[in-house]
DNA sequence: AGTAACTTTGCAATACAATTGCAGGGCATT
DNA sequence: AATGCCCTGCAATTGTATTGCAAAGTTACT
């Protein structure tokens, strides 16, 4: 079943939403899909998203993330037109710079406006 | 009713949720304070962060905010410890360079980590 | 002051996402 | 076969966000 969901996720080119996957993937119940995120998660095979929409979102983690830390600083991207997130994997993070005293241990960086789909 | 919750947001040094309002401000229903935020958010007084703790938070906009645009972009950050989450005025977010055909309008950044008063 | 029009407030109720408890089923090891 | 462990699904609960509606307040006009 994980496999499933693994499977699923791989074909996305968005984050999608735990809904997003009930309504695709039936017949799976939303409770043992919030579990396999949720232990996904903790293993860094995906990331959560809040991208302002109410829903968390979820992607597939590029890079070599592990159970401590995700290490794939990529901006995501939220399209108001179409209510979707993309992740932009080339479109890196930058540093930021904190008052004193400040420890950055992860960062999130989403941008809003119109996707290039429906810039068209 | 709408200035005592300007008020009470003016001196709070963190970005505080609905729920914190709710607690703090009694008494005052929780659906007022809801329309209240709201019509706040939609003339540009506040700005709504998510920081990921479920819950929207919100706090004055600094600058020169409208109905149409917010122009503050500082950075937030969210402590993993504490649970709060501050806006760190001084830090701006950068500009990032996007995919052809993108459009960005808004532009958020959280920071995660430590903040000063639990390093200590 | 009187009243009509509009706004703001509070209660009740709903919608929806997130989360937990519990029991049954599958599978491996002994 | 019996034990133990993990995965799954149903039911139920929590918590936030949101809407509908009616009462109370406010403003403008006479």
């Amino acid at each position: 079943m994980r496999l499933l969901v693994l499977d699923f996720l791989e074909k996305q080119s968005k984050a999608v939403s735990l809904t997003d996957m009930e309504l695709s993937m039936e017949p799976l119940d939303r409770v043992t899909l919030f579990r396999t995120i949720k232990t996904f998660e903790e293993h860094g095979l995906v990331h959560r998203i809040e991208d302002g929409s109410g829903a968390s979102k979820f992607a597939i983690c590029a890079a070599d993330c592990d159970s401590t830390q995700h290490h794939d600083l990529h901006v995501h991207f939220y399209c108001s037109h179409c209510n979707e997130t993309y992740c932009l994997p080339k479109t890196h993070i930058p540093e930021v710079e904190l008052p004193a005293n400040y420890v950055a241990l992860e960062r999130e960086l989403i941008v809003k406006g119109i996707c290039a789909a429906c810039t068209k």
